[in-house]
DNA sequence: CTGAAAGCGCTTACAG
DNA sequence: CTGAAAGCGCTTACAG
C-alpha cells in the first residue's frame, strides 16, 4: 500500500503540502500540486481510511441501524439511503438487530430490546461513525437512544419524543385518508376496516384518516370495524366476521397481506373482489399485484424515506450547529388497480 | 471517549498491561487482570476502532458488495452473513451497486459494471476491511475481480473461475432435478418447462436438472420448451404458445414470477392450476403463496447461502495459510402446496 | 507557498 | 509479570 510519505519523496515535497492538496487546502501553488496530483494518479494512492478517521476524528460513514433486514419495508429505504450516501461519497456500515427472528412479533415489548439499540449505537461510537440512521420497523416512539449521545442521529420510519433528533415518515394518516376518499367517491357508502393491531400507532393513524374521509365526505361514522393481526389469517377471520351479514361495499385492509385473506374468504364464498365487493389494501407488496384482481393499495414511498433520512443526517452532520430536528412526512400513493368498483 | 492512558492511570499501571489484557494475552497476572477489567467495566471504555485498525491492520470488519440489494435475494443472504458476523463480532459494511437501477437488466453486458465492481473492491481495500463478500445478482463466472488483489475474497450466489477465491451456490441443478421427479412420481408424463433466458446459468442449469429426471425416470427428451423473461408478462405469453396445443399436463417454471403468468393465461381460459394443469414455480417468492392455488415452488436456501459465505470468509481471515478455496453448493428444498395435481 | 514536529489511540517487539 | 518506546499513516497548528 502506497503512503502519503512515498508520495511526498517521488515529489521531493513534504508531507504536509500532499497532504494539503489531498484536502483541497488554497495554499498550494499551482506548479507543486498539478505534480503531486499526477503522481497520487498514476500511483493509485489512496488515503488510509484508519488512519485519516483516527487523527481527524471523521470517518465519512454512518450507521445504520435496522429492526430488522427482513421487514418488507427495510430494503427499499436503505436503497433510498445507500443511493443519497454513494452521489455523496459516504459510507454505510450495517448493524442488522434481526429482532424478528430473534423474539417473533412482540419483541417491541421486550426489554432486551431496547439494550441492543444502545449496545448498536455504542458500538458505531467506538467504530467512530460521523452519524447513525435508526430505520425501525414500524411507526413508534423510540425513547431508549440515550441522553448522552454525542453524534447526530435520525430515525426512519419511527420518530422519538427527544428534542434533538430529527425523523423521516410517511404520511400515514393521509394516505388513509385519500384512499377512503377514493372509495367513496366511487360511490361506497359502508365502508368496512380490517385494521392491525389496536395499539399499533400504523392503526392509529389510518384510523384517523379514514374517519377525517368519512366526516370530509359527510358520511356517518365507521360501524365496521375489526382489529387484526396484520397477518393473511387473521385478515381472513375479520372478513369472515365482518362481512357475514353486514352490508358493507367495501373493505378497507391496513395492509396487503390482510387483504389477501379477504380474497380468501371471498373466494370460498363464490364472491369476486371488485365486482361483489371491493377491497383496498396498503404497503403495495410485490404479491398484491398478483392476487386476483389485481389489489388496489397505497404505496409507501419507501425509497424516498431513505433519500430524505440520508438527505438529513448528512445535513446535520456537514451543519450541526444550525441544524433543526424536524419530523418530516413523505407524501404517499394510491395506486389503482382492479379491486375497487363503482357503484 | 475514555482512552487506554486514562485506564492506564486510574489502575497505576502501564498502557501496555491494559492493552495486553484487553487482547487476552496470558502474562497478565490475576490480581491486576481483575482490577484493570473492573475499571474498564464501570468506565464503559471502548477499544477506539481506529486506531486499533491502524496499529494493527485488523479491523473486524468485512465489505458486502451487492449487485442490487432491490434484488429478491440480496436480503436473505445478507441476513444470513450478518447472523454470522454477529456471532463472531464482525462488522459488515455494505457497498451496494444499484446495478438494476442504474442500467435495468442488461447491466452484465455493460463495461461500466466491471469499472463499478473493481472500484468497488479498491475502496474496500482503502478502508481494510479484513475481507470482501461479493454478493452477486444471479448466477454467472465473475472475472472482474484483480489480479493484485491482496485481501480474502468469497463469491456469494455466483462463481469465478479465477484460482483461490471461493463461492457459495446453491444446487440449482439438483433441485430442478427434484422439483421434476415429483411431478414424473405425481404421474406427469408431458412436462412442458418455461425457462429464463437462453445464455442465463440458472436456465442452463435447472434445464440441466430436468433432463437428467426425465432421463433418470426414463421417460423421453423434452419436447415442450419456451425460453422467456424471468417476468410475468414473458410467462404468460409463453404459456398461451405451449398450452394450447401441447397435450402437457404439467408446466414447471423457472421462476414463480412466470408461474404467475400462466396462472394469468389459465385463468383467461377457465382453467385450474393443480387440476386442469399442474404448475411448479421456482424461487419461493413470497408471491407463490397468494397464488391460487398456492404455487409449488423451490425454496432457495438464501439465509444458508448467506450464513456459509460468512462462515468461509472468517475462515480464510483467520487461518489464511492453510485455507483451500473451494466451490460450495447449498442443497435446496422443495415447497408443496397446491398447484400440482396427482394424475 | 512550504515544511518540521506533535499527536490521534492503539499494538508490539523488547528489555528487565 | 510489567513497562518504556517506537510506530501505524495521517492532519494540524505553527514557524518561516
Amino acid at each position: 500500500m502506497v503512503t502519503l510519505k512515498e508520495i511526498a519523496e517521488k515529489c521531493s515535497v513534504s508531507i504536509t503540502t500532499v497532504s494539503n492538496i489531498l484536502n483541497g487546502k488554497s495554499n498550494v501553488s499551482l506548479k507543486t500540486k498539478e505534480r503531486v496530483l499526477s503522481v497520487i494518479k498514476e500511483t493509485g494512492y489512496r488515503p488510509n481510511y484508519m488512519a485519516r478517521g483516527l487523527r481527524a476524528s471523521k470517518t465519512n460513514s454512518v450507521g445504520i441501524i435496522i429492526d430488522d433486514l427482513t421487514e418488507f419495508s427495510s430494503t427499499g429505504i436503505i436503497d433510498g439511503i445507500m443511493s443519497y450516501f454513494d452521489e455523496n461519497h459516504y459510507k454505510a456500515i450495517l448493524e442488522n438487530l434481526r429482532f424478528y427472528s430473534k423474539w417473533g412479533n412482540k419483541w417491541y415489548h421486550n426489554k432486551d430490546y431496547e439494550d441492543s439499540v444502545q449496545q448498536a449505537i455504542d458500538e458505531f461510537e467506538a467504530i467512530k461513525v460521523d452519524g447513525i440512521i435508526y430505520v425501525a420497523g414500524h411507526a413508534r416512539c423510540i425513547s431508549c437512544i440515550p441522553d448522552n449521545l454525542n453524534i447526530p442521529l435520525v430515525i426512519s420510519y419511527a420518530f422519538t419524543e427527544k428534542p434533538g433528533i430529527a425523523s423521516v415518515e410517511f404520511d400515514d394518516m393521509q394516505a388513509a385518508c385519500d384512499m377512503t376518499t377514493k372509495l367513496i367517491k366511487d360511490g361506497h357508502k359502508k365502508i368496512a376496516v380490517i385494521a392491525g393491531t389496536k395499539t399499533n400507532i400504523h392503526t392509529q393513524r389510518r384510523l384517523e384518516g379514514y374517519k377525517k374521509a368519512l366526516k370530509e365526505q359527510g358520511l356517518e361514522d365507521c360501524k365496521y370495524l375489526r382489529y387484526a393481526n396484520w397477518d393473511r389469517e387473521s385478515g381472513y377471520e375479520a372478513a369472515k366476521e365482518l362481512l357475514a351479514d353486514s352490508k358493507c361495499t367495501a373493505v378497507f385492509c391496513f395492509n396487503d397481506l390482510m387483504a389477501g385473506g379477504v380474497y380468501d374468504y371471498l373466494n370460498e364464498k363464490g364472491l369476486v373482489p371488485g365486482k361483489d365487493i371491493s377491497v383496498a389494501g396498503y404497503d403495495n407488496r410485490t404479491m398484491s399485484q398478483y392476487l386476483k384482481p389485481a389489489l388496489s393499495t397505497v404505496e409507501i414511498p419507501l425509497y424516498d424515506i431513505g433519500r430524505k433520512s440520508a438527505e438529513v443526517i448528512l445535513n446535520q452532520i456537514t451543519n450541526a450547529e444550525n441544524f433543526k430536528a424536524q419530523q418530516y412526512f413523505v407524501q404517499c400513493g394510491i395506486i389503482e388497480r382492479e379491486s375497487i368498483g363503482k357503484i
